[in-house]
DNA sequence: AATGAATGAGCCTTCATTCAT
DNA sequence: GATGAATGAAGGCTCATTCAT
């Protein structure tokens, strides 16, 4: 939080606190003090409470637009879908990386306003492109396009599961057998439960 | 919405609203208005505006939890598990059913209040049992507590994330290869994929 | 408060509510449950909230009147005045007697409403005119009208500022030498103070 | 209430609405119309129409602070004892002031909150010390600290009762013999009653 | 460019009151 | 005669927004 910036740093907090409380729970107060600036700098910058959470929307998505997944030519699809499901576990639930990004995402997903097709674009299809092209070597040559997006879903559903029912899931588990405790078991069972499914060429 | 009790009538409109626009969002006003009561029904007969909240989202626990899930004696446990998940995704997807009941349980989830702890004892702990059950069927004997809930998150993340990103899911795919045009289509794929990474002990 | 007729019930507990909070502070609800009838009730026996004031106002006239203050024939007159003060000062300041009694009184007085002049008649003027009977054998003969009115009001003055002006009272003294604690004391100084200033004719 | 700055503006208003009707009694909307503001000056300035009303009543006391009470040295006692009674009567009677400051201050009394305390440092100790004062020259050496108080609220009480009880006073006298039309009259009443009581040494 | 004092719409809630029973 | 479920007006307060500086 301590960018020169202020224009930046209000959004920064604006997602933060959107992120948490949601359009309607978070207070214009509450962002401006925790940006440090003067209650006036969200309408002078960004004119409306709605741009603000617009334009925190689409910055969460540029900011985390820079971080680049690749791999060498001839890495194994496989290898390269396990990566892909560590890395967004790791991302998602790794205490340690601020989750608000991807917790502000879900939140625009469930109730879509203008920031929601920008969103999209930037922000999901540019992963959306990766994980179906990992696919496409994965699966069995002819599969189409419909099914791959489907096998997509499968696993993407697997990963957001824990961001999106983190309550439940600690309710249903109890203290000990925390799956949020060791992330990386976590992400290990994924990966297994995807490869295995997609092992077997005929079904 | 045409049922004679008023006091039923605020809480049937109460959830929808709710889960259309958050706790924040809705407005007592909107509340009573649809369910064609006074403004005064709410705090009467609740008391409050967040006890109305918390008491809807058990209303919609309750109504729901009379549904039930049974099979006959020796029904093989892939069977089982085929109608369990072809089960939720109906009744998250089904058009013909109100969708607010489960969009106000996501909120719920995603945003815990009170009403959480007992959503989950009444609404979620039931099933879970069920999907826990049919798993020590299929899982191999010997497979520790911890993984075989690790696998039941795998099946309903699946699930559950139809319902939980649907905007998402629509603006990727377009309008043609819509997911939720056939729902069955998208239930035999979980449950084709769910069955496949069981299938194999060695892994 | 153990009155089998429930509109007395009423205006026994309203009586005492409205002493302490005030006409606007005090709840028909608070009052009803005090009394232990329906909340119908005040708009039943008495219309309105403001007629049950007016009625619990002349309800304590009523009671109160019933208490007769008469000496034998020939009883000197400062005997007379010394009993009247301290009369006065133990209904006003006995922490065993009901004070709302009183302090509804003065409510009246300070903000008055249409019970004032029935107030004055039933509850003030008897006394007051005891008082100026008193007067008339103390001070010397042919004093006007208005020179007994203003003796009589240094005297009530005095009795009713420990009343009035309790809590600042309270401040001021202190917890050592607070003056309430003995009543008797209090009363004997007025006493003393308002026969000395009646002594001397000639000033 | 032609005050420039529109924080003492409010203050005024709410002074005197608040003298007329009580805290409950008095709405927030009345006082912001009097003073010409905006409906939420009040929570801006003062946070909460509790604080409000503390600070009402604390702007009196400092306002009504300013004026002092000293005699040249030598002047005696009881010339400086009527000069007291004479001050309070005029202040607290006099038509052309604005009477709602007693008023005010008489209501916080008869139900205190957290204005009291301040109220009476501020306000009443300073004055109280100074008629104390007074009675130690007046009184014979050595009566002690209690006696002296009781006497200070001898005097007091003759005072105040006359804005304390002002409508049960003009009831009682009728239009003709008023007291409330010449104060001097009154005054030189309570100076001759108090001094006359204060005159024998012997008692 | 940036501020913060001041605004007004709209929110939740309380309260006295009523009306069918 | 007496009840209590249900009403609607009005209250205090929060909040995003603006405008003079």
């Amino acid at each position: 939080m301590s960018v020169e910036n202020p224009r930046e740093r209000v959004l920064e907090a604006a997602g933060e606190i959107f992120a948490e409380k949601g359009f309607k729970g978070a207070t214009v107060r509450e962002i401006i003090d925790r940006a440090d600036v003067n209650i006036a700098a969200v309408n002078y910058y960004f004119r409306d409470k709605e741009r603000l959470y617009i334009e925190a929307v689409k910055h969460v998505a540029c900011v985390d637009a820079d971080e680049h997944l690749a791999w060498p030519r001839g890495t194994p699809a496989a290898d390269k879908l396990a990566d892909f499901i560590r890395y967004h576990v790791a991302r998602l639930l790794d205490p340690h990386k601020p989750a608000w990004h991807a917790r502000l995402m879900m939140r625009e997903l469930s109730q879509p306003s203008d920031a929601c097709t920008e969103l999209v674009r930037e922000y999901i299809e540019p992963k959306s492109k990766i994980l179906g092209g990992i696919l496409e070597e994965l699966l069995p040559e002819g599969t189409p396009r419909s099914r791959r997006a489907l096998t997509a879903f499968s696993i993407m559903g697997q990963i957001l599961f824990y961001s999106t029912h983190k309550p439940i899931v600690s309710l249903l588990m109890g203290e000990q057998d925390d799956p949020y405790a060791d992330t990386k078991v976590l992400a290990d069972h994924i990966v297994r439960f995807t490869l295995r499914a997609l092992a077997q060429p005929e079904a």
